[in-house]
DNA sequence: GCCGTTTTCGGCCCGACTGTTTTCAGTCG
């Protein structure tokens, strides 16, 4: 069992033992243990063998044997006791906003609801407000907030998905198993409904045995999945244990990047691409693109050979890495004369005319960006030191990077305040001074207060290089929060204004209309707007992204990371709402060598 | 339940808000 699933397992005891009333404390421990194993890369079994799984900070004396069990028996009878007690399906009860560890109890024990389904029927039949504490405003808020999770049902985020398809081709690979992503993974869409992988396979080789190969069949490993093959469609579908199943395609050497465009879609892309190429007497199919006429069946021997180009033919004894290049792909857009569309923006309609065109736009990449500056060290809620941020950075191959403690009334974050900033200064310089080549921008992630002030004030804001004004409470309608955005992105020390929609993608939906006034005042102010790239936030989403460009703003992607291994997220905002908004390297700041408006 | 000791027990994340009361428990950030 690798450390995600332990940690999962971790999280789940927590979980139940927080419904049980066990002490916080003691509930707490467990979520530290897991994402200390999570964010380690420890040799668990190594560890497990040698008594030593104790030298995991936050793993103690009681939680050794259990934790041991998981990672030699892959499940833990710990847990398995709790299950008994309280089902698991009532921790799904905890995702709603309004219910608490202590309401979701007493959900269970008085009403039997052990599952949104089974809360969505007691809130129907009103039955929930005469249990104790319970009035008609907590069925309202229970149901609004269930009605959001509802939205998103059977859906993950890219942030989830995206990193465990790529695991899955990895060990596929050590398998010598050749795999692409496709589909919506492929497309970087915000929430995915399923993995789709597209498998190559030799003609003498059935899908089975390659399944066989795999180590995907049940019993094979420890992460056993149930699947089951979907003759439809031609391929074997899984179930996960995150909520989406993961699906194989396969397609011959031939067929393979055929298939990959089909698979990546979206639909109304296929269309057009189908219209472009019957215009030039060739038929797109889900098993390659044909002549006109020529059978399904055909078509299954693979176009390159056919109709293909010289260039687009496979050499003989093609490697796997030859043969997952994706410009393979951009033949097949030659050959009805279109010019290659990144999959993020083949559902945008302008990319379509530009590829007609030949003149498809450049997108903002992973490898422009220069630096990241949205992060949080211990001067605030974040769990590492600013040179441990730094070092991060660097590894990242950034040239600068902005601290941006939180500067908040929030009592339960110890932030920075008028007092404390002479002391955060000094000590961003100091790390500077020790990384003479690399550039360590000073600021902070300031609040905005309810009417629209900031938390310190100009002369402080003044002091920094770098000032993110963010709202973080009241961050619904009543809030007022356009009106809150507005006025700080007036304020002319404010740099960029922070994740501005407030959005928690499946529990919260921030602030849904008005965003469009924040970003005619940015765009008028050269306030830059915020694509922040925490998995559950997404923030700018992307169709506002793409109304902001229209009318001039410029964009700052950061991962808000809260340690070292956060700053890896800043891809998910970089795909899911920049390059799927169709925005180019110069509409981002931090593409730039150093911050324009900083200067010195 | 872990950790780090002033070594075997106390500290660990705290306060505002809210819907429900009729004095406060529970949630949330």
């Amino acid at each position: 069992m690798d450390r995600r699933e332990v940690a999962h397992l971790l999280r789940t005891i927590g979980a139940l033992l927080e419904v049980k009333g066990e002490d916080p404390f003691k509930v707490r421990s467990y979520g530290r243990a897991a994402d200390s194993i999570e964010s380690s890369d420890y040799d668990l079994e190594k560890l497990a063998g040698e008594g030593r799984l104790t030298d995991i900070p936050g793993v103690g004396k009681n939680l050794e044997p259990k934790v041991r069990e998981m990672i030699l028996t892959g499940s833990s009878s710990y847990l398995e006791r709790l299950v008994a007690e309280i089902p698991e399906g009532v921790l799904d009860l905890l995702k709603v906003p309004g219910i608490g560890p202590k309401t979701a109890r007493l959900l269970y024990t008085a009403l039997g609801i052990a599952s949104l389904d089974d809360l969505d029927a007691a809130l129907k039949a009103h039955k929930i407000q005469g249990l104790p504490g319970m009035g008609r405003k907590r069925e309202e808020i229970m149901a609004e907030g269930l009605a959001e999770i509802r939205r998103y049902a059977g859906r993950i985020s890219i942030g989830v998905a995206l990193p465990v398809a790529e695991s899955i081709v990895a060990s596929l690979r050590q398998k010598s198993i050749a795999a692409a992503l496709v589909g919506e993974v492929r497309r970087a869409e915000e929430t995915v409904s399923a993995l789709d992988l597209l498998v190559l396979k030799n003609p003498d080789e059935s899908p089975s045995s390659i399944l066989e190969r795999s180590g995907l069949v049940p019993g094979a490993s420890s992460s056993a999945l149930e699947q089951s093959w979907d003759d439809a469609h031609g391929r074997y579908v899984f179930g996960t244990g995150l909520g989406v199943p993961l699906r194989l395609h396969f397609a011959g050497m031939n067929a393979f990047w055929p298939r990959a465009l089909w698979l990546t879609g979206p639909s109304e892309f296929l269309d057009y691409f189908s219209k472009k190429a019957r215009e030039r007497g060739l038929v797109l199919t889900e098993a390659g693109l044909v002549r006109e006429g020529e059978t399904l069946e055909a078509a299954r021997t693979g176009f390159f050979g056919d109709v293909g180009t010289a260039e687009a033919r496979f050499p003989k004894n093609a490697e796997i890495e030859d043969i997952m290049d994706a410009r393979f792909e951009d033949l097949l857009f030659g050959m009805v004369s279109l010019s290659p569309i990144p999959p993020e923006v083949r559902h945008r309609k302008e990319f379509w005319e530009a590829s007609a065109a030949g003149k498809v736009p450049p997108l903002v990449d992973p490898n422009d960006l220069r630096g990241d500056i949205h992060l949080h060290t211990l001067w605030s809620d974040g769990v590492a030191g600013i040179e441990a941020m730094v070092q991060a950075a660097i590894g990242m191959g950034y040239s600068y990077i902005a601290i941006t403690d939180h500067a908040t009334d929030m009592k339960m974050i110890r932030g920075i305040t008028h007092e404390r900033l002479d002391e955060y200064l000094r000590e961003i310089r100091q790390v500077q001074e020790k990384y003479p080549g690399f550039r360590v921008y000073s600021g902070v992630e300031v609040d905005i207060l309810r009417d629209g002030r900031l938390y310190l004030p100009d002369e402080d804001l003044a002091r920094l290089d770098v000032v993110i004004a963010s709202i973080h409470h009241e961050i619904d309608s009543k809030g007022d929060g356009v009106r809150r955005l507005i006025k700080a992105a007036m304020n002319p020390h404010v740099d960029v204004l922070g994740h501005p929609a407030g959005r928690l993608i499946g529990r919260r939906a921030g602030i849904v209309s008005g965003l469009e006034e924040v970003l005619e005042a940015a765009a008028t102010t050269g306030t830059a707007i915020e694509i922040n790239s925490s998995p559950d936030r997404l923030d700018l989403p992307e169709n506002l992204v793409a109304l902001g460009y229209s009318k001039g703003v410029r964009f700052a992607v950061c991962s808000d990371a809260h340690s070292p291994g956060g700053l890896g997220t800043i891809r998910y905002g970089l795909l899911t709402c920049a390059r799927r908004a169709g925005i180019p390297p110069e509409y981002v700041v931090n593409t730039k060598p150093a911050l324009p408006w900083v200067t010195g």
